[in-house]
RNA sequence: GGGCGAUUAGCUCAGAUGGCCAGAGCGCCUCCCUUACAAGGAGGAGGUCACAGGUUCAAGUCCUGUAUCGCCCA
């Protein structure tokens, strides 16, 4: 604020935004107060917690600003409000993170620390990027309820953990079983499959002779096998052939004879070419593939080499005919395909990768150490390992061929390393239906056939409805498939799995797997069996490898147990408790209630559960939203929301979606830093359209010059830079792979650091902001507020707040108060339904094209000089209402400006209001003052004085163009005459201020015999002649008519042609006849009227 | 490979249930520092609505196909 008590001139909310953000936190106006209010008058929002890895970006500005909008408008409102804050520990993500950087700082692996050790050190992190966090959270202008926040490790949601894990333990919903994972070996653990990514890497085709065991005469002494992994074939349990080889291309062919009828000729080249090379190796391969399957048939088996393990021929249709000699080797414990041939065909599984990425030493089915698994144990799998198998089966005459070839190879987006898929025990969920008929039983009494099918329903019969529509589809396709749900993660940060085991072998009794047992009873602790048996049972069989009679039993507890519990449990009773910890996700899922209190029955869960709304992107609909249903349901026996609203994705300039990997996310600090938080926000919620992703070109701020340099084009330039420098570039090149930018800008010219350069760099470079121009969109909003509230406290001292006979009032009055009416009611119905962008629209629309552009405008004269009169008195009273709706109106968008203002606007006006219409609270902060009604206000609508001063807009426009078509300064009064009929001479008296005042016109004359002043320009609008005296001469004026008579003629044959069609008429909805027939009237009218000017021009009087 | 979406002004995007003379913001051009605001005001130029068919009195909007791009899931 200026010193006199005016505002600045210009909005700087830096001078702003901490004031208020710590007015509204000591008022305490975030807190929720839980009142037993009926859900319809409760609105409680759950944040999607940001996970700990790192900072926030543009995408959580996008997500927390939509969120604090719909929060901040219902509590306005006066509805019973919460937003849960918190944040996700991110399981491997944020181990993955810390262990890189103790990699990198220490050289120092997580093994070298201790698993306590690296837990601490994680802690240190989580602890460092949740203030972080938060503390952008806070400059964002987030609501939340601070005093609630939560974290996915903290004390209360581990119990909620622990709770749900036992009771799906014990309903029989959680087993152990064998599957193939995506192991990463570098970082020991499996990983998800959208925690890998694919890179196409040179490799090659060995070829391998396996030797046939007692072949018959004529049959060949070799199958020959190929194979881009040869160290996996030491784990190879048979070797396939297609059962059918010509029942295979009969079929081959007839399907591409018949795609290749129905094809364009394009691709008929195509087809005709596959089918070629089909008959060809048809001709070439058949007679040696069907011999191969006859063998196959009758249980030839093989010689694995090196290993000497004798495995069948089979026939199995994975076996493609086509490729190499039509023979593939099975490896079940190390392919995924070769997994399913095994399952397929019983074939043992053996395992011959170890956890770190060596090859282990080799145990064949029956349980025996093979005895050349000596040769090989230890080595590096993929590196040592293969090139010793090719070595070796080389020496022995076995190498058939080699080829060079491409494969598309797995890698962990953690580790940057290359997946193994690998054979491993793991903790799964069943989500699909159970065998009990009677179905799982839920807290609310409901049952349902499983887990993923309640979920499925709830949407399906719109308990909760997702918005936009169309990503219900990607949400019931994804839990159709009732898919077991992994969720071991073989980590050390995360929820510790709540699971003891102990092996016993058969000669140990029974009575001694209770021992762990009875020790938890006489603590008290409650533990649990699965209801049904765990994997085969309870009773499990573990590793392949392990001798057949060890059987392994689990127990479940469900509460912590002390240190001293722990040890006595391992130590007397020998029990282990499992190493594993959960599934970030399963704790994520459990999110909705947890924060809540779950599984206490607190007064906030009864109160704010479910939330109304839960507000995400769309690549977490399976993976989370799901989930949240499913476990939402179980646990607390209802939906955890009623509406999913899906919001777009930001994407950078070059149209690539900001992630942390790939180092294009902004820091929305950057941005408040340049705009201001109200500006990010304002700008977020204006580009939040249903259909589109958010494209955002970013732009370093150039530390030394302050210049905007475009990240794309620095991008652009720095791969030019390496490849000149001889450097092969893989892929594209993304922000995070630039530590370092040259300013762009010649006269500059110098060096900076990017927010991803390490530390050494940073000390040397002063690092960049990012920003994007994007965002003028809102600052210069804001800017605009912020002047306009300005004029409105230069001339609102001693407004009055009077009792307002609105009929009476001057009609840019009655049109401001109806269109604010109007508006209203419409970003009511537009946030209701989520279309933020239409709704700031609405608004702006009304505050910047209505109250801005005409209303303040005409208010100026009656609020000039010294005038006392009830025209400015009643001026100062609806402007100081217009002004206080609106700052109620953007709040929910821009809270920080408006807070200000009203601030102000209290002082200068603190009464406000339309007595007996609207009565305000106005004596509080804005946070809380109350947000106008859903319906408008009926008294002030006025569709009459809308269209009456739509067309004194007109008119105005009309002028204005035709005084700048003609030169004339902006400073130069006009003179003006309106012809017009002589019914509507009296009121337009009334109305013509309006234009006059507004098209810069010093004298207006109403004259309904007006003939044309000398030299004037005329335009014909709504039925009324318009001259403009001394603008123009005739020539001119002759010219520009004909002009616009032409323009008029064309648009009313288009139209008369329309309503001459018979069919027209006779179909189209009468309305829409009646708006054409209004329209070309309205046509002819201002053609009338061009034509009698016209008449004037060509024979003066 | 399956699903979803996009293609409209130089750029970023709006255009429910077909009924426009196709809109907004930014950018551009002309004029204006008019005592709220030059981060502003007034006016203007700029579009075969990706392409090809079809349905209809009427298609940016509905249907079919093609092309290009993006996302999700295998």
């Amino acid at each position: 604020m200026a010193e006199n008590g005016t505002l600045d001139t210009v909005y700087d909310p830096r001078d702003v935004e901490p004031r208020v953000y710590s007015e509204w936190e000591q008022s305490g106006a975030f807190r929720s107060a839980p009142a037993d209010t009926p859900h319809d008058r409760t609105f409680a929002i759950v944040i999607p917690p940001p996970n700990v890895t790192g900072a926030l970006h543009l995408g959580h500005a996008l997500n927390n600003t939509l969120q604090d909008i719909l929060i901040r408008y219902y509590r306005m409102r006066g509805f019973d409000t919460l937003w849960q804050p918190g944040t996700d520990h991110a399981g491997i993500a944020t181990q993955a993170v810390v262990e890189r950087r103790i990699r990198e700082l220490e050289g120092k692996s997580r093994h070298d620390l201790g698993r306590e050790e690296l837990v601490r050190r994680i802690w240190q992190w989580k602890d460092e990027y949740e203030n972080r966090i938060i503390s952008q959270l806070k400059l964002m202008g987030c609501s939340c309820d601070w005093e609630r926040t939560r974290f996915t490790l903290d004390e209360g949601l581990a119990r909620a953990v622990r709770h749900q894990f036992f009771n799906l333990f014990k309903d029989g919903l959680i087993f152990r079983g064998k599957r193939l994972v995506n192991w990463d070996t570098e970082l020991q653990t499996a990983v998800s499959n959208d925690e890998v990514y694919y890179e196409n890497v040179k490799g090659h085709f060995w070829h391998f002779k396996y030797p046939v065991i007692a072949p018959k005469p004529s049959e060949p002494e070799h199958v020959i096998i190929a194979t881009t992994r040869p160290e996996t074939m030491l784990g190879d349990t048979a070797v396939a052939v297609h059962p059918d080889p010509r029942g295979f291309f009969d079929k081959q062919e007839a399907q591409l004879r018949a795609t290749a009828s129905s094809a364009s000729s394009k691709e008929r080249v195509e087809i005709e070419a596959k089918l070629e090379s089909l008959l060809a190796r048809r001709e070439s391969h058949l007679d040696q593939l069907l011999q191969l399957s006859t063998m196959a048939h009758d249980g030839r088996m093989l010689m694995l080499p090196l290993v000497e393990r004798e495995i069948p021929l089979i026939p199995d249709e994975w076996a493609d005919p086509t490729k190499g000699s039509g023979c593939v080797k099975i490896t079940p414990a190390h392919d995924a395909n070769d997994y399913e041939v095994g399952q397929r065909n019983d074939l043992p599984m053996i395992n011959v990768l170890s956890p770190d990425g060596k090859v282990a030493r080799i145990v064949e089915p029956d349980g025996t150490i093979n005895p050349h698994s000596g040769d090989y144990e230890g080595l590096p799998f993929a590196a040592e390992g293969r090139d010793k198998v090719v070595a070796d089966l080389d020496a022995g005459g076995l190498l058939h061929e080699i080829e060079d070839h491409e494969v598309e190879l797995g890698h962990s987006d953690r580790s940057k390393t290359a997946i193994e898929p690998y054979l491993s025990d793991q903790w799964f969920l069943r989500t699909g239906d159970v065998e009990d008929p009677a179905g799982l039983k839920f807290p609310d009494g409901s049952t349902a056939p499983g887990l993923a099918q309640a979920a499925i329903e709830t949407v399906q019969d719109r308990r909760i409805k997702i918005i936009p529509e169309r990503y219900t589809k990607s949400y019931l396709d994804w839990l159709t498939e009732k898919r077991e749900w992994c969720i071991g993660r073989q980590l050390w940060w995360g929820h510790r799995i709540p699971i003891w085991r102990r092996r016993f072998f058969m000669s140990q009794t029974t009575g001694a797997a209770r021992h762990g047992c009875t020790m938890l009873d006489e603590w008290g602790i409650a533990w649990g069996r699965s209801a049904k048996p765990c994997g085969p049972g309870l009773v499990g069989p573990s590793a392949s490898s392990e001798p057949a009679d060890a059987t392994d039993y689990y127990f479940c507890v469900e509460s912590e147990l002390t240190d001293e519990q722990r040890t006595q449990l391992t130590k007397d009773a020998g029990w282990i408790e499992d190493e594993d910890v959960l599934d970030t996700w399963f704790s994520s899922a459990l999110w909705p209630f947890s924060t809540l209190g779950w599984p206490e029955q607190t007064a906030h869960l009864k109160q704010y559960y479910p939330s109304h709304v839960l507000i995400t992107s769309r690549d977490i609909i399976t993976n989370w939203v799901a989930r949240m249903v499913m476990f939402g349901l179980y646990a607390v026996g209802e939906i955890p929301f009623d509406h999913v609203y899906i919001h777009p994705k930001i994407l950078d300039g070059r149209g690539e979606t900001m992630s942390k990997s790939k180092g294009n996310g902004v820091d929305p600090v950057d941005i408040i830093h340049t705009h201001g938080a109200d500006a990010l926000r304002y700008t977020m919620a204006d580009m939040t359209t249903e259909t589109q992703d958010i494209r955002m070109p970013i732009e370093y701020v150039c530390p030394h010059c302050g210049k905007l340099i475009d990240q794309a084009l620095a991008l652009k330039a720095e791969e030019q830079a390496r490849k000149s420098r001889g450097e092969k570039l893989g892929r594209k090149l993304q922000p995070a792979d630039c530590s370092r930018v040259k300013c762009t800008h010649n006269e500059c010219a110098k060096e900076f650091a990017t927010q991803w350069a390490e530390e050494k760099v940073k000390k040397d470079l002063p690092v960049a902001r990012e920003t994007s121009d994007k965002f003028d969109i809102g600052r210069n909003f804001c800017n605009k507020l912020w002047n306009a509230v300005r004029f409105a406290l230069m001339n609102l001292e001693g407004a009055p707040c009077v009792q307002l006979d609105i009929a009476a009032l001057p009609p840019e009055d009655r049109w401001i108060l109806a269109s604010l009416s109007r508006t209203v009611r419409r970003y009511h119905t537009l946030v209701q339904q989520y279309q933020f962008s239409a709704s700031v629209n609405e608004l702006r629309e009304f505050f910047w094209d209505s109250l801005c552009d005409w209303y303040i405008e005409l208010t100026k004269p009656r609020m000039s000089g010294a005038r006392r009169d009830a025209e400015r008195a009643s001026a100062q009273q609806v402007l100081g209402f217009c002004i206080d709706q609106a700052l109620r109106l953007f709040h929910p968008t821009i809270p920080f400006i408006t807070e200000e203002l009203w601030a102000n606007l209290n002082r200068v006006a603190p009464q406000r209001g339309l007595p007996d219409i609207v009565d305000l609270k106005t004596d509080c902060q804005l946070v809380l003052a109350g947000f106008p009604p859903a319906k408008g206000y009926p008294q002030l609508d006025d569709d009459e004085i809308r269209e009456i001063f739509s067309g004194l807009q007109d008119a105005t426009r009309g002028v204005r163009d035709l005084r700048a078509g003609c030169g004339i300064s902006p400073k130069e009064r006009v003179t003006v005459t309106v012809a017009v009929p002589a019914d509507r001479a009296a009121s337009l008296e009334q109305q013509a201020h309006i234009v006059k005042h507004m098209a810069g016109i010093k004298e207006l004359f109403v004259d309904p015999k007006a003939k044309r002043p000398a030299n004037a320009g005329s335009i014909a609008v709504h039925g009324l002649r318009i001259y403009v005296h001394d603008i123009s001469d005739d020539e001119a004026e002759l010219k520009r008519t004909k002009k616009a008579l032409d323009q008029l003629t064309k648009q009313i044959a288009g139209k008369e042609s329309k309503l001459s069609n018979e069919k027209f008429v006779a179909n189209a909805k009468p309305e829409v006849v009646e708006a054409e027939r209004s329209r070309l009237n309205d046509l002819l009218a201002q053609r009338d009227g061009l034509q009698a000017h016209l008449a004037e021009l060509e024979n003066p009087a």
